[in-house]
Formats: structure tokens, C-alpha cells, sequence
DNA sequence: CCTCCGCGATACTTCCTACGTATAGTGATG
DNA sequence: CATCACTATACGTAGGAAGTATCGCGGAGG
């Protein structure tokens, strides 16, 4: 049985008449009668009654003739589902991101995608950097934020583009010496207590800090648990300078000074991901994020 | 776009080789590969990432392939569905009938029906024998049930069977005189209040009774009524035979004599209707009631 | 009652196209 | 770099769907 076989019950159940089916068909009657004859063999029934008033479907005819509404209306879907799967306006992105990038980035280009692909289903969670690229190799994700680029076993598998750059800024309760200040010194903030986070203690800070400031800092897993603590006085905090988007009434914010920049914001992805909605959302980003177009345009083959 | 794309589309996710699916298809390989082209000019989308490690669908073939599986499952639903609609295994019956074939016959015919063929939607409704064969021949019964061969215009468009011969009997209450007798002269009924119902003091009754008799008798519309109204005294109710049936400790049942034979319990049928569900239904009745067989097998061609 | 007419089925031819065979192109692998 | 496995392309063939002509049948009308 083939398609033609329903399009051809179809016209005929329509028309009533062999001949005018044919017609709408845009094929002569005796074909018709020949498919419509060999349907009924495959199908084992009689199918249409001919009578004189016209062609009707038998109580066969008319259970047969509403599945094969069913698959023909399948198969049209078959063609646009394609269209939108590929042109990434269906399925699925799993995002992955650190707590700083919540507050800049991604906000808007989240929103503009959510808005221009409504039916692509998305998973966003917070984790850090290198879990991040972990997940995004074990194909638990197709996106990653992160701080740095990628290092390590399967790093190459992944392309990472910048998104943001920072520099480091200190936050102190409204009620701390530094409150006021439009900057402070990284000799004087070494010796007060710092708040930092879990990920940056192991890292970048060690080329701002003796190893022994940071040993004695209070850990904290991500930004918006540094600046809480530095609001309730638990010390200085430490992070980027989108931290300033935290807006607190208990909380200042000074310069780091000398400025010390801070690994890049870095998105990635699997080199090998082909997928249309991550596509569609690194399009997304493009127009969101112009400072990065021009990495992304090489990439996007524009 | 043809059923056999599709299936060749299914064959290759599922073979993730063209060599294999083409040979689990039984063609060669260069047509399958001919074909998934064709396919995928026709979507205006690539289905199928060829690798060397196999063949794999993009995002747009899932999507096209869900949808082709569906579609081939009507196909195949058609066929299933086709099948059942011919043997009257799904459909529709709407069934009309006096009170009193509710006693005896359709019992075990509509109990074997259901069993045998229980997708078939049936509607029951209690109508008197005029209203149905009007109904019939309004085409909004397809079976009907009644006392005595359709007559007026139409009828020859009808085919009925007899389904059950019946004889007067009387139903009087336990406290009554007859109570005890095991039979009653019409002359001494002629004497007693009687109870009838509408349908027959009009018809039947009155080669038994003088008009009198009847037009003072107590109207029923059907045959639980006139044993109920005789059970408390109202009168002598008259009802055929398998009244009965009805068994209630306050009535008790006495023959007519002499024996007065009423118009046969009937079935009818369009004669125009060729429903697989009326025949499916009619072989039932020829089983269940083999006094009529005869006559059924004539009419269902056996 | 017969004829005519409309319609579907059948017979036969034509042509498209799906399929088979042979082979070239291509990417991975040793 | 050679080889191998696999898919794409080229081309001939054959099966079947469509076209043309005609038959058969059932109903309407004279």
C-alpha cells in the first residue's frame, strides 16, 4: 500500500464519482478504477459502493478512509516538523552556567531565545566552570558558561568563545571602612578577611594573593553567597565586576586597584554538536553579545 | 512523497547502513541511496548524517522519523480497521423494540451480541411497533422490534422475520377470583375490568372483544405496566404469552380459552442495508432463535 | 419494451521511474 | 601512502502506473 493508494480513496470519497476524482486527481478515470480496485484487494474489502447515484464508501470504507486521513496528515507533519527541527525551532538545549553569568549575559539572551523559539525545550541549571565542561563532554549538556577556557582530557572537542570580560571588584557591608571608597589597594586587602568563591581560591586569585591570604578566606560556592556574606560583615568579598548588579541596600562596592582582569566569560559547546537549536542559539547570542560577533560570525560560517 | 519512503527512512535509522537497510529492505543499496536523496530534496532537509562510523539522523530526520512511524501505523490501522468494520466487529446498532421482546428473545440476543461484539456501539430504546418502523424508515433505527408486519408506505422497503409466536394470556392479582385457575373464557372476561395495552386494544383485541368491552378497558403503554396495574387490582390484564416472564409474588397468570393467537414478535431491517454490524447482528439472531433460522438463511444467503 | 446515455471496468499501449549492475568518489585506518 | 569500507553516481532494464480505446451494465426516457 502507498500513499498514492489513500490520496486516490480520498478524492474518490470526496467526489462521489470516478470520473471527477480522476479529474481532481489530474489523471484519467481508468487508473483510478485499477488503484482503487487494487487497494480493495490488498485491503481484503470492498471499499466503495458503486451504485448509480454516485460512489459511496461501505462501512469499511469509511473506517479505512478516516486512518488514511490520519497518515496523510502524519506525513505532511513528517515534512514540517523536519523544517522546524531543522531550522532549530524545536527541541531541546540543556544550559549549564556559573551564578555570575545569571546576572549579565544570559538574562537577555535567554529571554530572546525563550521568546523566538518558544517550543525548544530548555534545562538550565547553575554549576561551576569545570563541572560545566565535564557535563558538556559526558553529553549531559549542550552549553556551557563558564569562567577560563576549558582545560584538560577532551578539551579540544570543545569550542569556547569569549562573552565577557571582568575585573576584579571588592564588596563590603554599608557599614565597613571601605564603604565609602571609590577603590582600595590589594596590599590593604590582604590583610582584612575575604569572602571568595570555592572556584576562584584555586585558581586566578593565586596570582593576586599570597597562598596564605587565601588559605584564611571563607570559602563560598557561588557569587550571590559571597556577596551575602560580605553584607553581613563575614569580610571583604571578592568577585567580578558584574557582581555590581547585585543590588543591595546593605552592600558597597570598590575597585580593585592596580585592576586585575579576571579570566574571560567563555561559552562553549561540542565542536561536533551539529544541532540546529544550538544554531539558532549561538545566533541568539550573536546579536545579544556584539563584542563577540566577530568570533562567532567564523564560526556560524557567516 | 510515497509510504515506501518512509519505510526505506526507518530501515536506514534503524540499520544505520545503507548496505544492510537495503538489504533488509530486499533492494540493492545505490536505490536506497537514490531514494533517501529523493527524500530529502523533497523535505528540503538533510535527514541523515553520514559518517564513517555509520549513519546517523540530524535533528530534522528524528522529528520526520516520528512522524513517519506514526503515519505508517495508520497505514497499517487501515488495513486492521478496515478488516474489523467488515465483520461487524466495530461500528454502530441502534436497536428499537416493544416492552415485551425485552423479555423474551432480545435477552440472550443482545447478551450474545455484546459478547461477541463488544465495539459495537449499540442504542436501545423501548418504542411501540409503528414509531418502529417509521423510525427504521427514517434511518434512524437500523433494527426494530415489534408486534405484527410493517404495513403503510415504505414497508415494502423493509424485510421482516417473524422472532417469536405468542398466545393471549390473563394477569390477575393473587387475591383475585381467577388467581387459582389454570385457564379463563374469553366470555367471562368480557365481564371483569380489563387492562391492555394502547397498541393492542387498536389493533388485535378487537377480533376478540366487542368495542364496548375495550373502550372501557384501562390503557397501558406497555407490558410492565399491565402487570403492574393488574397486580393491584386495576382490572384483568391481557398481554401475550412471556408476560409471563414477569414474575412478582402478587400476579398470577391464566390462559385465554379458547387459545387466541396474537400477531407474531417481528424483526426488521432495512432491505437496502448492507451493514456488516446488522449482519453480524442478524447471524446472532439466527443462533439464538433457530425457530427463524430457516427464514434468515434465505436472507443472509447461506 | 426498447433505445439511449452515463459511468465504471477492462484491454492494450506508452512511458515513467524504481531497481539492479558497474564503478567512481571519499574518508578512515593501518 | 595504500587499502578498505561505504556511499554516490552512471546507465541499462523492467515493472507498473497512466493514457487511449472500448466494453458492459444499469437507469431514464421515448
Amino acid at each position: 500500500m502507498e500513499a498514492r493508494h489513500l490520496r486516490y480513496a480520498l478524492a474518490l470519497a470526496e467526489h462521489q464519482h470516478f470520473g471527477r476524482a480522476a479529474a481532481s486527481l489530474g489523471i484519467a478515470q481508468p487508473p483510478l478504477s485499477t488503484q482503487i480496485a487494487a487497494l480493495e484487494r490488498e485491503v481484503g474489502e470492498r471499499l466503495f459502493d458503486r451504485t448509480a447515484r454516485g460512489v459511496f464508501p461501505t462501512a469499511a470504507g469509511d473506517a479505512f478512509l478516516a486512518r488514511a486521513r490520519g497518515a496523510l496528515a502524519e506525513m505532511s507533519l513528517a515534512l514540517v516538523d523536519a523544517g522546524r527541527a531543522a531550522r532549530g525551532e524545536t527541541g531541546r538545549l540543556r544550559l549549564g552556567f556559573i551564578g555570575s553569568a545569571l546576572l549579565d549575559p544570559l538574562p537577555g539572551v535567554i529571554g530572546r531565545f525563550r521568546r523566538t523559539h518558544p517550543e525548544v525545550r530548555m534545562t538550565l541549571q547553575e554549576l561551576d566552570s569545570s563541572a560545566g565542561s565535564a557535563a558538556l563532554l559526558a553529553g549531559e549538556l549542550d552549553v556551557a558558561v563558564g569562567r577560563g577556557s576549558p582545560r584538560g582530557t577532551g578539551a579540544e572537542q570543545l569550542v569556547t568563545v569569549p562573552i565577557g570580560a571582568d575585573h576584579l571588584v571588592a564588596a563590603v557591608s554599608v557599614g565597613h571602612p571601605f564603604a565609602g571608597q571609590r577603590s582600595v589597594d590589594v596590599e590593604r586587602l590582604a590583610r582584612e578577611p575575604l569572602v571568595v568563591s570555592a572556584d576562584a581560591a584555586g585558581s586566578y586569585l593565586r596570582s593576586v594573593f599570597e597562598p596564605a591570604v587565601l588559605d584564611g578566606a571563607t570559602l563560598a560556592r557561588d557569587i550571590h553567597t559571597i556577596a551575602g556574606l560580605a553584607a553581613c560583615c563575614a569580610g571583604v568579598g571578592l568577585g567580578p565586576e558584574r557582581m555590581r548588579l547585585i543590588t543591595r541596600k546593605d552592600l558597597r562596592f570598590c575597585a580593585v586597584e592596580p585592576r586585575f582582569r579576571l579570566p574571560d566569560l567563555q561559552m562553549s559547546f561540542r565542536a561536533a554538536d551539529s544541532s540546529p537549536v544550538l544554531a539558532a542559539f549561538l545566533s541568539v547570542v550573536r546579536q545579544n553579545c556584539p563584542d563577540v560577533g566577530g568570533r562567532l560570525d567564523e564560526l556560524l560560517g557567516v
